[in-house]
RNA sequence: GGGAGAGUCGCAUAGUGGCAAUUGCAACAGACUGUAAAUCUGUCCUCUUCGGAGUUCGGUGGUUCGAGUCCACCCUCUCCCA
């Protein structure tokens, strides 16, 4: 049964009875994904400055992200489908999620055009070149990369934004993913595995045509389902309260995965609306910037009050660098810009991260998980 | 002993009559949410109600409306010749 079928599968395993958070699991090829879960970001290829082996037996990450428009341009198609896919190339056996590129259409705003019947004009930002990426093309890019989740093409847009501009941008992005769907369904995987396509759910900050993404998404018989176009600047209050909408027009039984958020007290909350799964750079940038995430809240590692502090950067952690290494250490590998610093910073938050949506998990699966977020938030967002 | 040169805010540098004074590093703090980020921003002589105010460029004296900048002497250091 579970042989070529060719389809990811989502099985919903509890509910938590104070708020709409669930734990479930996703089977791919590559192996299963228990959620929710938090998806550490490779943009290359690399999720910088941390080991795939640290990545897989220490962090325990169960998918990692890349992404289309930065794969494409290096090391390049030819390069990707020479090795065989980037699983091969990079060398994670577990599942991979694929950006489309439609966070670079927000994030290069300068050095890009849109053209609503063909794509994006991108200029390189590392040669100038310029590139077509078509809703057809960032599919096929996806199947040479061979990532286990491939993601529509999409415009994620800027905050604020007005009614106009985001009505227009949705329809640009529902056309897009109309014929992302097409070239999806009349193309097959090159590596033996399946690939799955998950639609995006847009429309900036207003609810019917949130409403009316999610009513047209509905349509497709797609596994999964992504809400993007937010933490682009917009309040917090307001992220949350159009996550919790999303999540409650959503069918119920998709993975609902929200793009790029964010921070621990963040993903709680989102997890509580009803969201299985997360992405962010922040626990691998801040990590390589000195910021570190415990339980007791944030710590910048740069700051002169750690100086001497010879104490374990984390004594609760079960993670090995938690404990060997001192917080005076590591306080040091930063002010020397030893690129020690930043891996343990970056392995240190990603083993955060995973534990944090581990214990909701299984907060949920017994029956505390308000309780528990509740009391745990305001400590996560305290500054150390 | 003779000759040449140099002393600027932690360090290194810019500045040759209008200057609280350039730049880099260091230091200190902040930011970072589908990664153009091992990046970026701010502070960095003292005080400040953030508008300013007060003291500064080895030392002392002088020229000048005005001196880090010109002059004299002194101190310290570097190099070369003995």
């Amino acid at each position: 049964m579970q042989q070529n079928t060719n389809k990811m599968r989502f099985i919903i395993e509890s509910r938590d009875k104070k708020s709409s958070a669930r734990t479930g699991i996703i089977h791919t090829d590559h192996g299963d994904i228990k959620t929710p879960i938090f998806m550490p970001v490779g943009t290359v290829g690399s999720v910088k400055a941390v080991h795939i082996n640290d990545l897989e037996r220490q962090v325990k990450a169960q998918i990692i992200l890349g992404n289309t428009y930065h794969l494409y341009l290096r090391p390049g198609l030819e390069v990707l489908e020479a090795a065989g896919g980037l699983h091969k190339f990079n060398g994670w056996s577990r599942p991979i999620l694929t950006d489309s590129g439609g966070f670079q259409v927000f994030s290069l705003s300068g050095i890009r055009k849109i053209k609503p019947e063909e794509g994006v004009w991108f200029q390189s930002h590392i040669d100038g070149s310029r590139h077509l990426f078509s809703p057809e093309k960032v599919i096929d890019i996806q199947r040479i990369i061979g990532s286990d989740i491939m993601m529509a093409f999409d415009e994620c847009p800027p905050y604020p934004c007005t009614y106009e501009y985001a009505r227009k941008s949705l329809d640009i992005t529902l056309g897009w993913l109309r014929r992302c769907w097409a070239r999806y369904k009349e193309t097959e995987p090159k590596y033996g595995h399946s690939q799955t396509l998950f639609p995006i759910v847009q429309g900036s900050v207003f609810k019917d045509l949130r409403s009316k993404s999610v009513e047209e998404i509905t349509k497709l018989d797609c596994e999964g389902i992504a809400i993007g176009g937010i933490a682009v600047g917009e309040p917090i209050d307001m992220m949350y309260e159009m996550a919790d909408y999303c999540c409650q027009i959503l069918p119920q039984d998709k993975p609902r995965y929200l793009m790029g958020v964010g921070t621990p007290a963040d993903i709680l909350e989102n997890i509580a609306l009803g969201v299985d799964m997360f992405d962010c750079v922040m626990p691998t940038r801040n990590g390589r910037n000195a910021n570190i995430f415990t339980w007791e809240g944030m710590m910048n590692m740069r700051n002169e009050k750690w100086k001497f502090d010879f104490s374990p950067i984390d004594a609760n952690s079960d993670l090995e660098a938690d404990r060997i290494y001192s917080r005076a250490y590591l306080r040091h590998l930063y002010a020397a810009n030893e690129i020690l610093g930043p891996m343990i910073g970056s392995l240190h938050n990603l083993h955060f991260y995973l534990e944090l949506v581990g214990t909701a998990r299984r907060k949920i699966e017994e029956g505390t998980f308000s309780e528990w977020k509740n009391e745990i938030v305001p400590k996560l967002k305290r500054k150390l």
